[in-house]
DNA sequence: ATATTCTCTACCGACAATATCAATAGATATACA
DNA sequence: CCAATATCTATTGATATAAGTAATAGAGAATAT
């Protein structure tokens, strides 16, 4: 059974769909298989494990997943009316010790209350080896999928939200303009904050891709880092715009978060981004001159302590430089007295008293 | 030559004044956009006199056949961007006629000729040939200049001169360029080399086709004797001399007089100058004081003192100021504070003469003391901070640096800094360029030059024009400005934008300033000459120059804006070098050792914010200086630009003259525009103005003083350093910020702890702000107090007039009108104390009954009064409950006083007393429409007690909700009771200014909050449903002003997007060119400036900067030009109206202030005032305003196109669709939206004709105006089609989660949990619990309701109106048709005459 | 040419995103110690 | 002196950036089909 293919889902869909009609859905069943034994996921989860599955859409992969690994709980999580009743009643009902619940997955709230329900009752695993208990997956494949992966990489750094059990693994599928920013190395041209934190918190690899071939010759942007991307261009498996439903570029990530080392405990995840932020302004810019915007004096001060790393450019440096300017800078007596961005603050006078009153 | 503009003013007496103003002429220069305007001339409508016997004619009449029509304002941008192309230069970055003006003019002033000589060609070819000439001309004369000190000869000059008439064909030299060498070759010491030049310029001149005699025309290069010498040798006969120079027999003036003269006039005359000022130092204070003034002495007659006290500059008699205000001034200096105002209520004891000559003495003190005020503030400043600084070393306290002490340092660093960088741009200017450095490599040498000296070479010049001190001064004052008043938008500091353009445009103010007082100078010596040199002819003979000079000044010194780019690069050098070399002592706790540190740190940073994604450069100061700010007096930190004046303000005369006397100030606060800019100065040229301009110089000359008392108590209030009405309390040290989440907390919690965090920054930072801007209000009263100030005003684009004066004015929040009073003061009579006690109870908000009640309430509350003006700090403050306390307390002084002295009526009173409109925009509408029910409800009609609108539509809405309850209606069930006039006022203000349905629901929602009365789940359902209720009831109240709204709305969609006759480039389809304009009654043009942004990127020294192009004319917005237009056209009415009670105001001898809708005068005078401004509003609104301005849009627009759809299925449609095909297949390309117009005004050429066979041919033509022929094209227009129902959202929203569901509902049911809430809910405790728990109530709570709400939406339809009917939109065939205008509403019956005995219409 | 989606939501006083790179056009020196 | 070319620079236009979307609803403009 292919999905995709006229008829097989309704044409009406497409009207009707809101929103949901940018989500770019892997449904190439074969495929699925194809990049699951790929993965050889099978050796860490077999049966014993729940899995998160989020935007299950057109439910190809999570069967995929679901046959290939047998998961001891299957949740779904899909907020949109078609997509849901699809799966749940449909295409995938016949799925053993799965649940497909009509939640948006993109609210936090909403694993909140999965825990609190014990929708999935991950073990708590240590932070020296992955958390093979918890399978995370979706397809986050419309414009807020780079917010999202963005964020994950973060909760990664806090250790917070599903990471909080352990190092869970992620398979994010996303579109190339997500992928192309987390997996760039040092000196790559994307190089930037996401795959900066990235480097520092996770191994991240790029298992599948569509080929960039489909969307080369329209005229549009779409798909353009496939090609752009040599982490993207040289995926391991490639699947063609056929494979998807809503024809767009579409790139599965698999993230493994790294291990907790010893300075991830001195330092706070909002000094780091912090540090990050503010340095990737300028990331041409070498240190010595980058490092200003960090807070008034900010040369001055680290020029003893990091004086090594000042003609490097931001763009140039290395997970473990950027941990040793974390260090320096958690220590640093002049740092400015709060690290927020104050961008974005449109706030009007009675959220300000909702919030005063609060504190 | 125009004649001298402003010379037909009223009686309004200005003395010298006027006199020096005249020589300020207006005169559009050559160079501003040419004004080819069409001058219709309509029958004239007669407008009878207005307001008083006394007053003349004033034409308020807007279509007299005097419209300002601009049509060439789009041809020039094109031509100029050939022009550009056509330099192919890659020197590219001039770009426009104002950069290289202004930077030939920076080059050639600081003195760089040779690379002036460089950018010449590319002057050349940008400028017009006139503009050129005149550039040339300057560059020549400080050639010229150069060549004389240097090589003693004009040589080098007249081999110049020679070679420019090849190198820029097409531009002859003028006489003025012959008359600038001959007059320096005279000044040779080699005499007969000199008279050759001389003999040989002028054979050349004559060759060229000159006289003899036009040389000498240029009376401000010659000297007298210079002038006879040149006659001499050339044989010029006498005759043919200007007649400054002939020897008509009075001639008396020694060699050495004329010796004194050579040089240049300016100097000798600054010299005069000099002379004269030195005069009035020493005769004037004996004059003054001879009839026993002796008090005045203390402030002695040097301006400077009163200026360095005033800005707490040096007084060398004083011991610094401790830095907190003293609160009780001591006796002396309240003596001296107060000093003119108590010789000016004694005055009235002398004899006439001893009073004018007193007040001649005065004016004339002040004169001297407002020169000094305009042009010596920065030195102020700057001795102020050397001044502590030198005592705090003297006393050894250098540990703590007080603000000036580090200002000061950073002053004097910057100023080294800076003598370093210009010295490196004197270098890069003079040799920086034509020095072939070599290399080894192939291609271009790798030249020493980098690209911040290349960024040099561009900004250079300009820096070099204002002096290196002054630059550091004002540099840091703009950025202390900058940084109090809130940084632009940013909560932390200051945008780099705003900073560097801010900054950039100070330093151009200034040396505009520098310039013009050198000019003054010339002006004033002629004063000076009068007095001194009566008889000699060099008298004559200067003031023709000064004339010439003043008049000329318009013309030839073409002082061309700077360009944004170049203001951003100027601007941000300067703030590098600043941030580069201030430093401050910092301390801080080290994380590690847990021991106090200190460091030298920058005292600002350059950093970057995001904002949605966007990053955004801010500078931030270091946050140990901003409390530094707050807890120190704002002191030295007084920006100087733009304080209140001390004599009355220069009258408007011009575009740009008028308001201050050293500094020019726009007469209109224009909004970058172009447009508008050309409008406004060819109004101005055609002396259009003159009414507005009186109007402003009425309100200019309105004479304020500082309330001492209401000062005493804010002083007092402000040292607590408390909390006190509107000032915040002075934080210090850190916030005390919440706890961090736990590391691994949950996301939204760590989102909810940050937006906590950035909400205190917030909260802190705004308290900061307005205790800064309390500070600097404070500084300027204290800085003025005891002093006659006026403030000048000037127009923003609608006419609404503004005192120029940032921080304290009368338009301020209450604390600046309760500090301020008037000068004068006037007896109460019987009225004035009514009037007062009314005032009273204005300022306690118990101002919607009737006057009697009024009056009632304050002789109710005079006790409390009384214990208000006598203790009002340490009594039952009764002040402070009032809506408007400062206001209020100020009354209960003036009201106790009068109330105490002997002789209540003879009380004299300053303050002011306000007359308010109620309601002035649907007060004018109302007029407008002639709406009867609307007038009566804004009290144009005469009533009992006043109209309280806000009240009646409350009242209105309950009713409403009443029924729809009683009807069941769940929600109207909530709101019964709770509709209070608070809940509704808003948005029936804002209706005026055509708020939508969502911003109006907004609104209510909020003023429903804080009644607390409403359940939080309920707020929104409620707020939509008012807001629906008030829009209906104001809907109806005002009908005829939502006609006329409409009709407003229609037009300017019209005009909007409609093409003018000739397009010169192609348009995109949806794009169109056209903005609103219209005339006000008073001749003002008002253009509506909303225009698509179009802003590029500027590389700066700091960041790069995103700055637009001013001179580009950009798309319009039109959808910003509709909804724009009404409330701006009702406010260019209600600025007119203001202007016009100003006006009579003025000639009937009424100190009159306003803040737009709110008329001031002394509350004697109320009952006077309030008859000019009833008459002023008839005479306004006596002729119908909307069908004039019907009129003056078919005029100003006429030959307009407008894009319009037609049905599609009618024969012309389908026709018009063939000629289109038909059109293409001829051209072989794609119709654009000009061919097809261009066919139209060929046919229309073709039809005008006089040939017959020409005029046949046109007719023939087909176009698609020839098609529709005279189809009623009301008929062929699409036509709204309503339907029932949108389809619209029925498919839309699938995508939340099903129903109203919330999350955890759906995850019980899904996951089969029972409803019982398990127990162990508590496990996440933090900050986030209270805010999860709330969240999740409320969405229980909206769950439960949600069945009613869809039964009870569905079936009241009592309240739904329209919200189910919807406008189905069909698309049809778009054509250009000739702009018409839809008819007006129709007029209904209210006349506005009654109002004339309306009490409540002011009040 | 028609349908869908995107945007914006009250006026004025009071305007503002930035870093980096690729492509391109224009200027200028080149062959010596 | 010229021609050709290599090389350098300024200018312009394109692109990415951050990271919760708390809600509402209707018109008009922009963009996609």
């Amino acid at each position: 059974m292919k999905l995709g293919e006229p008829g097989v889902l309704p044409n009406t869909w497409r009207g009707a769909i809101g929103k949901a009609h940018q989500r770019v859905n892997m449904v190439n069943y074969e495929k699925s298989e194809e990049i699951l034994k790929y993965l050889k996921l099978n050796e860490d989860y077999n049966k014993n494990f729940e899995l998160i599955d989020c935007y299950p859409g057109c439910g190809v992969w999570s069967r995929a997943l679901h046959k290939h690994l047998e998961p001891k709980v299957h949740v779904m999580l899909e907020s949109f009316d078609n997509y849901y009743s699809w799966n749940k009643d449909g295409y995938n009902r016949d799925l053993s010790a799965s649940k497909v619940i009509q939640v948006d997955p993109y609210k936090w709230k909403v694993y909140n209350l999965l825990e609190r329900y014990g929708a999935y009752k991950p073990e708590h695993v240590p932070f020296n080896q992955i958390n093979k208990s918890l399978l995370y997956t979706g397809q986050f494949t419309t414009a807020q999928g780079g917010q999202l992966l963005s964020q994950f990489i973060t909760c990664i750094a806090y250790r917070n939200w599903i990471q909080k059990f352990g190092r869970i693994r992620m398979l994010l599928w996303v579109r190339d303009t997500a992928a192309f920013r987390a997996v760039a190395t040092p000196e790559e041209p994307s190089r930037g904050k996401l795959s900066a934190l990235v480097s520092l918190f996770a191994d991240i690899d790029v298992v599948a891709a569509s080929d960039s071939n489909d969307f080369k010759r329209q005229d549009t942007k779409t798909g353009k880092f496939l090609e752009r991307i040599p982490a993207l261009r040289n995926a391991p498996i490639k699947f063609s715009v056929d494979d998807t439903f809503m024809k767009g570029p579409l790139v599965l990530l698999d993230v493994k978060p790294k291990e907790q080392r010893e300075w991830e405990s001195e330092i706070s995840a909002h000094e780091m981004e912090y540090v990050l932020r503010n340095l990737f302004i300028t990331p041409k810019m070498q240190l010595r001159t980058s490092i200003n915007t960090l807070g008034a004096g900010a040369r001055e001060y680290f020029e003893s302590r990091l004086g090594h790393l000042y003609d490097k450019t931001t763009h140039q440096l290395t997970p473990d430089e950027f941990v040793e300017i974390f260090q320096e800078f958690k220590v640093w007596p002049y740092k400015p007295e709060h690290l927020f961005d104050l961008g974005e603050d449109d706030l009007d006078s009675r959220t300000k008293r909702d919030i005063i009153q609060f504190i | 030559m125009l004649p001298l503009t402003a010379t037909a003013r009223s009686a309004v007496t200005r003395g010298r004044l006027l006199k020096s103003c005249r020589l300020f002429n207006s005169k559009t220069s050559a160079l501003s956009v040419a004004g080819a305007y069409q001058t219709h001339s309509p029958p004239m409508h007669d407008i009878p006199e207005i307001i008083g016997d006394r007053s003349p004619r004033v034409d308020i009449s807007t279509n007299s056949g005097k419209l300002v029509i601009l049509t060439d304002l789009f041809d020039r941008p094109t031509e100029g961007d050939e022009e550009v192309d056509a330099i192919s230069s890659r020197n590219r970055y001039i770009r426009n006629r104002n950069h290289v003006a202004s930077l030939m003019d920076a080059l050639v002033t600081s003195g760089h000729l040779k690379r002036a000589d460089i950018i010449l060609p590319q002057a050349h070819e940008i400028l017009s040939p006139e503009e050129f000439a005149l550039v040339r001309n300057d560059f020549l004369q400080m050639f010229v200049k150069k060549d004389l000190e240097d090589h003693k000869s004009v040589s080098y000059s007249i081999n110049w001169l020679q070679s420019s008439v090849d190198r820029f064909p097409g531009i002859p030299l003028d006489s003025k360029s012959y008359a600038i060498i001959i007059a320096t070759a005279c000044r040779m010491p080699d005499l007969l080399r000199g008279n050759e030049h001389i003999s040989d310029l002028m054979k050349q001149y004559k060759k060229q086709g000159g006289l003899a005699k036009d040389i000498l025309q240029h009376v401000e290069l010659f000297t007298f004797r210079d002038a006879r010498r040149v006659a001499m040798n050339l044989d010029i006969d006498e005759e043919d001399l200007p007649a400054d120079f002939r020897t008509d027999g009075s001639r008396s003036a020694s060699p050495e007089d004329a010796e004194s003269m050579s040089g240049s006039v300016t100097e000798a005359l600054s010299k005069m100058q000099q002379c004269e000022a030195q005069d009035i130092l020493n005769r004037l204070p004996p004059d003054v004081f001879k009839s026993g003034f002796d008090s005045l002495t203390p402030v002695d007659s040097h301006g400077i003192k009163l200026l360095r006290s005033a800005l707490k500059g040096v007084a060398a008699s004083k011991r610094p100021q401790l830095p907190v205000y003293a609160s009780n001034p001591d006796a002396d200096a309240s003596r001296e504070d107060e000093g003119f105002l108590h010789l000016e209520e004694q005055l009235s004891l002398l004899p006439d003469e001893d009073q004018t000559k007193y007040r001649d003495a005065f004016e004339s003190y002040n004169m001297d003391r407002q020169l000094a005020l305009e042009t010596l503030a920065l030195e102020s400043a700057r001795e102020r901070w050397k001044y502590d600084y030198e005592q705090m070393h003297a006393r050894g306290e250098v540990r703590v640096k007080n603000i000036n002490h580090y200002l000061w340092e950073w002053h004097t660093a910057m100023t080294e800094q800076l003598q370093e960088e210009l010295k490196r741009i004197d270098l890069l200017l003079d040799y920086g360029t034509g020095k072939p450095s070599k290399s080894k490599t192939r291609g271009a040498p790798k030249s020493a030059v980098t690209p911040s000296d290349r960024a040099r070479m561009r900004y250079g010049a300009y820096l070099k024009l204002v002096d290196p001190a002054k630059l550091s001064v004002i540099t840091i004052l703009e950025l202390l400005k900058m940084h109090s008043s809130g940084g632009g938008g940013v909560t932390e500091g200051i945008r780099t934008t705003r900073a560097v353009l801010n900054l950039g445009r100070a330093i151009e103010m200034e040396y505009n300033s520098e310039q013009l007082l050198k000019s003054d100078v010339v002006q004033t010596g002629f004063r000076a000459t009068k007095s001194m040199l009566h008889s000699v002819p060099e008298f004559k003979r200067s003031l023709a120059v000064a004339k010439r000079i003043t008049e000329g000044k318009n013309l030839s010194s073409w002082r061309p804006e700077w360009p944004d780019d170049i203001k951003a690069e100027i601007g941000s050098t300067l703030i590098s070098i600043l941030m580069h070399v201030a430093r401050i002592t910092v301390s801080a706790v080290d994380p590690v050792t847990g021991q106090q540190v200190s460091a030298i740190a920058p005292a600002f940073t350059h950093t970057y914010q995001y904002t949605g994604g966007l990053k955004l450069g801010v500078l931030k100061l270091h946050r140990d200086f901003v409390n530094k700010i707050s807890r120190e007096p704002a002191s030295a930190m007084l920006h100087p630009q733009q304080l209140p004046m001390l004599v009355k303000p220069k009258p408007w005369v011009g575009w740009n003259e008028g308001a201050y006397y050293y500094s020019k100030t726009a007469l209109m606060r224009t909004k970058d525009s172009a447009e508008q800019t050309a409008y406004i100065k060819e109004a101005c040229r055609r002396n259009d103005l003159e009414s507005v301009y009186e109007g402003l110089d009425v309100l200019g000359s309105a004479a304020w003083i500082i309330n001492t008392r209401v000062f005493e108590v804010l002083a007092k209030v402000w040292n607590t350093g408390e909390e006190f009405l509107e000032i915040p309390t002075r934080y210090e040290g850190d916030i005390n910020f919440p706890l961090e989440p736990p590391k691994d907390a949950d996301p939204a919690v760590r989102r909810d702890w940050a937006r906590v965090c950035k909400l205190m920054i917030h909260e802190r930072r705004t308290s900061h702000s307005q205790r800064c801007d309390v500070n600097y209000k404070l500084e300027i009263s204290r800085a003025f107090l005891g002093e006659r100030i006026f403030f000048p005003h000037n127009i923003d684009f609608r006419g609404r007039a503004y005192a120029i004066p940032p921080h304290l004015n009368h338009l301020g929040n209450d604390m600046c009108r309760g500090l301020l009073m008037f000068w004068e003061g006037k007896p109460l009579g019987e009225r004035g104390l009514r009037w007062l006690k009314i005032h009273l109870a204005n300022v306690c908000g118990y101002d919607k009954a009737d006057f009697q009640s009024r009056v009632q309430y304050a002789d109710d509350k005079i006790q409390e009064i009384f214990d208000s003006a006598d203790c009002p700090l340490d009594g039952r403050r009764w002040w402070m409950q009032a809506s408007d306390p400062w206001q209020c307390l100020a009354a209960c002084f003036e009201l106790a006083d009068a109330l105490r002295s002997p002789d209540p009526y003879a009380f004299r009173s300053r303050l002011p007393v306000h007359q308010d409109g109620t309601c002035n925009g649907l007060q004018h509408y109302a007029a407008l429409g002639g709406d009867i029910e609307g007038a009566r409800q804004v009290n144009l009609e005469p009533g009992d007690k006043p109209q309280d609108i806000y009240t009646h539509v409350a009242s209105r809405v309950h009713d409403y909700v009443k029924q729809d309850a009683e009807n069941g209606h769940e929600v109207a069930k909530i709101l019964v009771g709770k509709v209070s006039r608070k809940v509704v006022k808003q948005s029936v203000m804002t209706n005026v200014y055509g708020v939508t349905y969502i911003g109006a629901r907004a609104q209510i929602l909020g003023q429903l909050k804080d009644t607390k009365q409403i359940d939080e789940r309920d707020l929104w359902r409620c707020a939509a449903y008012l807001t629906t209720l008030v829009f209906k009831v104001v809907r109806n109240l005002f009908n005829g002003a939502h006609l006329i709204q409409d009709w407003l709305a229609e037009c300017a969609k019209r005009i909007s997007k409609s093409v003018p006759p000739t397009v010169h480039s192609d348009l995109k389809p949806n794009s169109s060119m056209t903005s609103v304009i219209w005339t006000t009654p008073l001749g003002l043009p008002v253009v509506q400036p909303y225009r698509e942004i179009v802003r590029k990127q500027v590389g700066t020294n700091l960041q790069s900067v995103f700055i637009s192009d001013p001179y580009a004319i950009h798309p319009v917005n039109s959808r910003k030009q509709v909804t724009a237009f009404p409330p701006n056209f009702i406010h260019s009415l209600d600025a007119t109206h203001m202007l016009l009670s100003a006006l009579a105001c003025g000639r009937n001898g009424l100190t009159f202030a306003a803040v737009h809708d709110s008329y001031w005068t002394h509350a004697a005078d109320i009952d006077r005032m309030n008859a000019i401004l009833r008459d002023a509003f008839i005479k306004l609104h006596e002729g119908d305003l909307v069908a004039k301005l019907k009129e003056e849009f078919e005029r100003r627009y006429a030959g307009y196109m407008q894009f319009i759809e037609i049905d599609n299925h009618s024969r012309e449609a389908k026709r018009i669709t063939e000629w289109r095909k038909e059109l293409r297949t001829r051209l072989g390309r794609k119709v654009t939206v000009r061919d097809e117009i261009e066919e139209e005004s060929n046919r229309k050429e073709l039809l005008n004709s006089n040939d017959p066979i020409k005029r046949a041919e046109g007719a023939a033509m087909m176009t698609p105006l020839s098609i529709i022929g005279n189809t009623d094209i009301e008929e062929l227009k699409m036509k709204r089609v309503y339907t029932t129902n949108g389809t619209r959202n029925a498919v839309k929203s699938t995508e939340n989660e099903s129903g109203e569901k919330t999350s955890e509902e759906i995850i019980r049911e899904t996951l089969g949990i029972p409803d019982s809430v398990p127990t162990e809910r508590q496990e996440t405790a933090s900050i986030n619990d209270n805010l999860e728990a709330s969240e999740e109530t409320m969405e229980e709570h909206s769950l439960d309701d949600e069945v009613d709400e869809q039964e009870t939406v569905e079936d009241t339809d009592s309240t739904a109106i329209g919200s189910n009917i919807k406008v189905l939109k069909m698309r049809g065939l778009g054509i250009f048709y000739p702009l018409t205008f839809p008819p007006v509403p129709p007029k209904g019956a209210f006349d506005v005459k009654t109002l004339r005995n309306s009490l409540y219409f002011f009040s």
